[in-house]
DNA sequence: CACTTTGGTAACCGTTGGTTACCAAACTTT
DNA sequence: AAAGTTTGGTAACCAACGGTTACCAAAGTG
């Protein structure tokens, strides 16, 4: 959460409402879905009118994808920053899946990151596909990297295999809902041991 | 589809106007998008007008929900079928398992199985959920009799691994789009093949 | 032949995304 | 300091769409 200096020059001002704008609006979209949130609702928490929203947004489609990077943002940044730590190319790939789960389940990422496409214009949907053939690469190559250092079974596809545990991964954030009896860190574990099991060389 | 008798009845009529609702709603939802898909555009279609509509659906969203179950019961009904077939456990829950992704990736079911849900109430969500687990206790049994027939691992565990075998299998439905160079009936191949790769004797 | 039931239409309402006319306060220029 | 000019906001409005209501015509019924 970037914070604003003491004497903000008007420009710092723009960006530092811009970015309370998204976050209120992930907040909102995240818990209770981009279609049940009025554009009213988000003006009117943050004190304004509709209105001056669209100082900052030039739509509510625009303000979602907003959202979204900024949501996928902290999902890359998180997996990159937990895989960044010493061990073997298979511990990495674990930890970093494991992460991946966890902030893909916090509450204002359900909705925005496994519901957001039917909501995007084919331009919008491009990007978000972008984004998500990014995070793949990064798993890809970890992959790789387990088949080198052997930690990881000489004879997977990475393409393949990258395929069947993103799937598994990311049906998580389908069908967990934080109220269960389960903690995300304990499904992560789980879910990402069962679809890691095959293709360790234990 | 069914079809109409020569001499229908009152009855019948009633029924074949309400299918051809739902079967047209199924397309243009499937294709276009929930959201894109205004009630007069499917009421044009059909000839009539919106009003009219609302003689055989309730709402929009029951309208969403009588094709949603439609093309649930499609779904099920395809892969028992596929599967009351002689051959091992492994061999059938293979052909099931395919079954389910050609069905998934129709083009009326892209956008139906996959973003339903953000777009249910409560109560409708549960009956989605309850959709789902049908289909999960179909796999999850024929998984036990894999490890009865000795046709899978014995050490699978059954819960998890259908979480992960249908996780890779929706996340299909999420990133396959008919018009790529892929048919459907391929993809569904090497992704049902990869997903049980970990888990056949063999 | 009345009269009720059915399936439809036209017109309307409420919500909500998006736009426009306008205003006040804060900079900029002279 | 006075006169523009730009910025960030408001109130009022428009258009699209889900849903409802008043009404009508045709078919079925006693």
């Amino acid at each position: 959460m970037k914070s604003i200096s003491a004497f903000p020059t008007k420009q710092e001002m723009r960006d530092h409402k811009r970015r309370e704008i998204v976050r209120c609006a992930s907040e909102k979209f995240g818990t209770e879905g981009y279609d049940n949130v009025p554009l009213e609702a988000i003006a009117a928490e943050l004190g304004v009118t509709k209105a001056a929203l669209y100082n900052y947004v030039s739509s509510k489609n625009d303000l979602l994808m907003q959202c979204y990077e900024v949501g996928m943002d902290r999902l890359i940044t998180a997996v990159e920053q937990a895989m960044d730590t010493p061990g073997t190319a298979a511990e990495r790939l674990r930890i970093g899946l494991e992460t991946y789960v966890v902030t893909m389940t916090r509450k204002d990422m359900q909705y925005l990151w496994n519901y957001i496409r039917p909501l995007l214009s084919p331009g919008e949907t491009h990007s978000v596909q972008t984004s998500r053939d990014q995070i793949d690469s990064i798993f890809r190559a970890m992959l790789k990297n387990g088949i080198e250092d052997g930690s990881l079974r000489a004879d997977l596809d990475p393409k393949l295999a990258s395929l069947v545990i993103l799937g598994a991964i990311n049906w998580v954030g389908i069908w967990f809902r934080p109220s269960g009896a389960q903690k995300s860190q304990e499904v992560a574990r789980e879910v990402v041991g069962e679809a890691l099991r095959g293709y360790l060389t234990s």
